[in-house]
RNA sequence: GGAGAAGUCGCAUAGUGGCCUAGUGCGGCGGUUUGCUAAACCGUUGUACGAUUGAAAAGUCGUACCCAGGGUUCGAAUCCCUGCUUCUCCGCCA
């Protein structure tokens, strides 16, 4: 969300920003709504200044009770008037976008720059087989029950799969938390309609959410909701910022819409694992901090020896509430593909705003929002491809990534049990 | 799931229809005293919206906010209804 105010006064910044966002908005319609807003709200409070000074004089001649219901009638007349157009521009302020920063490329997803590159793509003597194929052999995926149990999009992990799995959750939590200084969550993976709308989710992508409707509520699809949920409606003491939060939690997706699309394998399932990465910062320094949560996520593909490159998305690729965002494509040789397996951005004051998360600068008297930030560090479903189809051997098996092996029992490669 | 109690300013508490523009204590901030610390004393103390002054920092005025939303009344922290949260007890349960 954005403040009335700037957009009051920054009517032609927030109309590109839709614009170079590819969404539709009537801003001149807000703008009158506001202004209506203002002149009723004027009118009641003269009115209520009145009531108030009659009140305090204790009790009122019959008269004087005579004159005053009339106008309390008038009075709850022009608020219900005020409310109603409060609740309009509530509901429009929703469908406002972030504004992106300057160094944001402007156009469609075509418009993606690529920052920079790491590492090299895998060559291999024989033609590479896909996760699917090679995952079904070893008996570490199986796509045939998970369908069975769930239906199509899910997937079960199984032996040493289900491990890798828990190996990729426990060296990335322990990565952030030992080596990048984050403080370790683990949240609620249901959260109320509140929570949803803060971080942005809703109402504008309901029907991408699991709900639960005798509830009222629905499955997470990212951390991100839960984890920046912590310190809606606080004022944090400026001291304890920076703070940066890493959680693992199940996302649930239903991707709506994107029947057909990537519908094989663990592309795009309806459940995945991911270990996010969240700071709540001051104003200032969020673009750097943005700069610095990128390089944790890229750490983890490091360590794990996956070829990747840095994207930093165009304005219409951005999400919503986002600023300013970079994504990180691993490499994928058997069904070549890049894969978004991470995707960090700054939300600038926006979610701040939704959230109603303030702090206090000394010696100033009045509140700010801080910025908040997040991403994907990083998300497992894709992570596993990568790691199954770049590790691929002749014979089928796959070699663990060194910085796994701990976490496996010390184990070396995945080969069939 | 059933029964009961409670939710007031950062915290603790007072407040049973007009004197509440919410008292008091603690804490915080500023000051006096003091070699320093502590104590004592004095002053100050939230948020949002709107109007207005200002380059800004901020100030002034008004309105709203006593868990949330409705209702009764000329007038609600106070009375009524609904919801949410917390606590206690009972039942069920990993």
């Amino acid at each position: 969300m954005l403040d009335i105010k700037f957009i009051r006064e920054n009517q032609d910044k927030v109309k590109k920003a839709i614009k170079d966002k590819g969404l539709k908005f009537d801003v001149e319609k807000l703008i009158g709504l506001d202004a209506d807003r203002r002149k009723l709200l004027m009118e009641a409070e003269v009115l209520k200044a009145e009531k108030n000074k009659v009140s305090k004089d204790g009790k009122p001649s019959p008269e004087v009770i005579g004159k005053m219901k009339p106008l309390s009638q008038k009075i709850g007349d022009l608020d219900k008037k005020v409310e109603e157009i409060d609740q309009k521009i509530g509901i429009l302020m929703l469908d406002i976008p972030n504004i992106p920063h300057n160094s944001v490329p402007v156009g469609s997803p075509d418009a993606n720059k690529m920052v920079r590159e790491w590492g090299e793509r895998p060559k291999f003597d024989f033609k590479p087989k896909n996760h699917i194929e090679l995952g079904e052999k070893l008996d570490i995926l199986d796509f045939p029950r998970s369908s069975k149990i769930s239906g199509a999009g899910f997937c079960l992990f199984k032996g040493l799969g289900a491990k890798l799995e828990r190996a990729l959750i426990n060296f990335m939590l322990d990565l952030h938390t030992k080596e990048h200084g984050y403080k370790e969550i683990f949240p609620p993976f249901l959260v109320n309609r509140v929570s949803m709308t803060a971080t942005g989710q809703l109402p504008r992508l309901e029907q991408d959410m699991y709900r639960l409707k005798d509830d009222d509520l629905f499955l997470i699809p990212t951390a991100e909701v839960p984890v920046t949920n912590i310190h809606r409606d606080e004022v944090l003491d400026e001291a304890i910022l920076p703070i940066y939060y890493t959680a693992y939690t199940a996302c649930f997706r239903r991707e709506a819409g994107s029947y057909g699309k990537d519908t094989k394998g663990l592309m795009r399932v309806h459940q995945f694992d991911k270990v996010e990465l969240v700071k709540f910062v001051k104003p200032d320094a969020s673009y750097d901090e943005l700069e610095s949560l990128l390089k944790n996520a890229e750490e983890v593909l490091k360590r794990l020896k996956l070829s990747y490159r840095v994207m930093a998305l165009s304005t219409g690729d951005i999400s919503f509430s986002a600023s300013k965002c970079y994504d990180l494509e691993a490499w994928a040789p058997g069904i070549e593909k890049n894969l978004e397996v991470s995707s960090c951005s700054n939300f600038t004051d926006f979610q701040a705003r939704r959230a109603n998360i303030k702090y206090r600068q000394k010696g100033k008297k009045k509140l700010d929002y801080i910025h908040t930030l997040n991403g994907s560090g990083i998300a497992m479903a894709r992570t596993v491809i990568a790691i199954i189809e770049n590790f691929q051997q002749k014979d089928g098996s796959i070699l663990i990534p060194e910085a796994l092996r701990p976490y496996m029992d010390g184990s070396e490669r995945i080969t069939k049990e």
